[in-house]
DNA sequence: TTGAAAGCGATACCAA
DNA sequence: TTGGTATCGCTTTCAA
């Protein structure tokens, strides 16, 4: 039926270890030998059984890459330059790919122990879990187990925008400065004059939302000015858009809006047109993530840049082990302000 | 070291046989016995080894999604859709859940075919293949023979929104009729009053480009209208911004422009923006795909709406084999026209 | 209902 | 430089 590496090393007339050795070229092996069993392997139009190879040598090439929405651009730009630093390593068994897939957990915590159970099944080379992580004890404690679990069966572990697991020396994790990020859009918005700022934050549960909260009240703490509504709903468009309604019912004199992050800040404008409101001079919106089209969506948007190509392509090298961690796995990343235009000042 | 099935089946005083029988479900199992076992399993912790189980069983429950740019929303929206239909069909072997994986391809038929061999060596239980697909016919020839011996060794092949491979029984096909889509959008900007319409195209070697333009000059053709001028580029924004210069170049009196995708579309909105140009009025705009974001993004934006949603789930179910394709293989997926607002007639 | 044992297809160690 | 072969961990007849 299937060719097997048993039937190339007949017909090339050596040994299956042989043929093992060439397709893998970690031996040497004389170059005649190698010819024969190349054209054997092309006669027989042999493909490598990844399953059985996996087995016998306790490793695979799958490289995991879990984010919370594919949908969402921020994870595709992620996923997507993970996935390009990982296939570059190129220098796995037996073809020197890596198989870098992407799982979409949709933000359910099953799922994404699913996924990890999934993987870990298939003794994945590595696991990058992107984004920010529940805030929920019991979850984290089920996450972290799992994580070391792996770490130890020699998986590589590498957390992308979440914090890292407390104790565990195995994985690397890349911290995003998100509180950093909710001081500096509130710093900017204060310095404009604007005294009155609702803020559309991300679910409750998650550690970006708090992070980014957090930032954002310790500005507004430090200047002396109260702090405006705000309202918790997932990281989509339309949570942006519910969040406009139920802001304005709290404090119609709102001057500017912060949303959680830039999906969330496309519904927010959305409503905010709907309502009749000029963007910014009406009100000013600011979120973060820093997303391509946002540019075209909102050009009066001011946002924090998270290095979303950077972070992906070092998630993926410390995957591939490409790039060593830090002695105690974390490795920072800042946040940036990006003031793209005129974010206005309030209307007097 | 690792706790294995032996383990299991020494604690729990049964034989390994057993135990596999319990954790698959597939066999008849005293109730006693599968308590004794489910408790080893537990108080071991023990993790099956995914890669053994294939080798032994000659399957896997990995599902390979291969899109063309997984930052690009619509394949971000596609490939979550067939994940949940995936995940749903929840009766695969030990544990019930197929692997539903993401690969980008980048749109390179290299990498296209680098990953189906990956997939090949896993013994994929299915492969979906999302996207147009490319028209050189040296690439067509090795893509169909990979996939055809993919198809016949137990792998479900799916394409969705590429033309099915002539000949090939084994695979469906969802095919987008992108030439009704292309025509429905250029009757519209005639209707209007439009006669000089710039088109920024796709790459002009993937079958949905030459489609959409075939529908577009058909319906100008059958208005007895000349045709305009075309660009050709990737699917991304800097694309169609980059086609703007160039069509205002060949034809400075431009009324309306049709953009290949909605990606390209923000990136030809924001080109006309810098030109000081309004949208519509100036200059209308026309895309496909229909993106949840372009409707905050160009509200004013007219598109041809496919079914993002649906075929990525209809996509799903056929590679699990829930959904039976019809006797050809192919499944047609109509293109219908969104008429979001007010696009606009040309000024006088 | 359960057990014994023969593979599944490659890898890698030990010899030659 | 090459060959023989035990092993990887599980599935699945065939018997009991």
């Amino acid at each position: 039926m299937t060719v097997t590496l048993a039937d190339v090393a007949a017909r090339a007339r050596v040994s299956p270890a042989t043929v093992s050795r060439v397709l893998n070229g970690n031996y040497p092996v004389a170059a005649a030998t190698r010819e024969r069993v190349l054209r054997a392997v092309e006669e027989l139009d042999y493909v490598l059984n990844g399953t059985a190879s996996s087995l016998a040598a306790a490793t695979s090439d799958l490289v995991g890459v879990l984010v919370h929405d594919i949908a969402d651009p921020f994870f595709g730009i992620m996923a997507s330059a993970a996935q390009h630093a990982i296939g570059e390593g190129g220098s796995g068994r037996a073809g020197g790919e890596k198989l870098a897939v992407v799982c979409n957990t949709g933000g359910s915590p099953e799922r994404e122990l699913t996924y990890l159970t999934l993987l870990q099944r298939q003794r994945a080379a590595a696991v990058i879990l992107m984004g920010g992580g529940l805030e929920d004890p019991v979850h984290l404690d089920a996450t972290a187990a799992k994580l070391a679990r792996m770490a130890e069966a020699g998986t590589r572990v590498v957390l992308c925008g979440r914090p890292p697991v407390p104790g565990d020396a195995h994985t690397a994790a890349l911290v995003f400065d998100n509180r950093t990020g909710g001081r500096l859009l509130a710093e900017h918005l204060l310095g404009l004059g604007h005294r009155r700022i609702g803020y559309a934050a991300g679910p409750a549960d998650r550690t970006t939302t708090r992070h980014r909260l957090d930032g954002h009240r310790q500005a507004l703490a430090a200047a002396g000015v109260p702090e405006g509504p705000t309202t918790h709903g997932p990281y989509d468009r339309v949570s942006g858009h519910a969040a406009v309604a139920e802001l304005f019912a709290r404090d119609p004199d709102l001057t500017a809006i912060v949303a959680a992050n830039d999906t969330v800040a496309l519904g927010v404008c959305a409503a905010l047109r709907e309502r009749g409101l000029t963007i910014p001079g009406d009100v000013s919106v600011a979120g973060f993530d820093d997303l391509p089209f946002s540019v075209d969506a909102v050009p009066a948007l001011t946002t924090v840049h998270l290095p979303l190509h950077g972070s992906g392509t070092r998630a993926g090298r410390l995957a591939m082990g490409t790039e060593e961690p830090p002695a105690d796995g974390t490795v920072p990343v800042p946040c940036t302000l990006v003031v793209r235009d005129s974010t206005a000042p309030p209307r007097a």
